[in-house]
DNA sequence: ATATTTTGAATGACCATTCAGCAAGTATGT
DNA sequence: ACATACTTGCTGAATGGTCATTCAAAATAT
């Protein structure tokens, strides 16, 4: 699907700034995971939503702000996907947690072109404060969260593990099987997810097995 | 220290062509640190060198020549250094693991400007095959190596656990410890060479304590 | 003298940004 | 209905700046 095809009325002039915006950060999305950071243009943006070249300051003012703006919208997206599936989980902790591991595997989050993006961002991040905050964001509030439901786990099944030790180890290994998805090395999305699965059942015998929380 | 200065007879014309390469190469590792790679211009390369603006055509040919040597060394200076600790290490299965783990945080391996190195280059390997093979055959040999010893450890220890998803489990959190390095989020090298300490003594509590392997 | 290494100005390609003008809608008046 | 003025969204050629590369000349080494 071209990032130019739009299902509500987007065509012509019609299109309202939202949207177009929308479009404009779908055709980046496309050209950072296609050429790479260094080889996005303004050009292949423009061509990528199907509209002139100038559009993209009109709308955004510049190309950074563009940048910005769909680091942004990628963060945004991750964080109220795996807080929605914690809150549409159940209440214990053994849910909550392997609803949240999922979130980090969904087939929605990690399709080849959002995970060359965030490769993209990541790789200049080290020398741009901007996107190093955003990036950053990201990680706190998801490891915070583990790190309660670990101290939860624990204090219900008397494990043994250091809570903080735990957390960085899971955390650290969710983001080393993001980091192999991105390198695509043979690394799928299934077989991470599948990773993070045998961990926790390995970790926390007393509440999972490899295909999920035991009930009860 | 200044990527024109050298210990060696450098000064003016004397420098043979692989001394020149090097410090052409260091002066590379300098920028992408400090300027990311869609910033790093030959012009700021040959002036952190203090060689004119024709030099890196002259040595390299081209400036992704000297990007792709530039990561040949990196990649090569990893793989020579892991593997140094290795074969100093004893004979046993826990002295080696333990070595090539601390080797992967050792004080020259990860200074600020190679880590943002690293991550200039892996930014943009999604989209250069060039880039991705480089950086993916790094880590094929550490995780080979890895799965033989975690196998022996197994075999010595009764140990249960299935010997390829711990493999995947250590180096997918040791991938995950060194980007928390290069984002620079308050992770240090010590705090993630400790991280990695305690996972080992938390898994093989028979082999390690959290001070290194026991004796005997 | 010849070969090798280095210089730095010139070249040409690429690219973000600008802006004058066009097109499509909207409001007001007749 | 129709005309007129005004607003908003959009276009694409022109502009100016940045940068990798080239190369003739200069400096140095053999």
């Amino acid at each position: 699907m071209k990032a130019g095809d739009e299902a509500d009325g987007a065509r012509g002039r019609k299109a309202s700034k939202e949207t177009r915006r929308g479009q404009l950060i779908e055709a980046t999305i496309d050209s950072l995971a296609k050429r790479g950071y260094s080889e996005t243009t303004m050009a292949d943006i423009a061509d990528g939503a199907g509209l002139s070249r100038g559009i993209v300051n009109f709308h955004f003012e510049s190309k950074e702000n563009l940048l910005i703006a769909t680091l942004q919208f990628m963060a945004d997206e991750y964080a109220s996907h795996w807080m929605g599936a914690y809150d549409k989980a159940g209440p214990r902790a053994a849910d909550r947690l392997w609803a949240i591991v999922a979130a980090d595997f969904d087939r929605r989050l990690c399709t080849r072109r959002k995970l060359a993006a965030w490769c993209a961002f990541w790789g200049e991040a080290k020398s741009r404060p901007t996107y190093q905050a955003l990036c950053g964001a990201r990680d706190d509030a998801y490891q915070n969260t583990v790190q309660d439901l670990l101290a939860a786990l624990k204090a219900e099944g008397g494990y043994g593990y250091a809570t903080e030790a735990l957390t960085l180890a899971l955390c650290a290994m969710l983001e080393g099987l993001w980091f192999r998805m991105m390198m695509g090395d043979g690394m799928t999305r299934e077989a991470a997810h599948d990773g993070a699965k045998d961990w926790l059942a390995a970790v926390f015998p007393r509440h999972f097995t490899t295909a999920g929380p035991k009930a009860e």
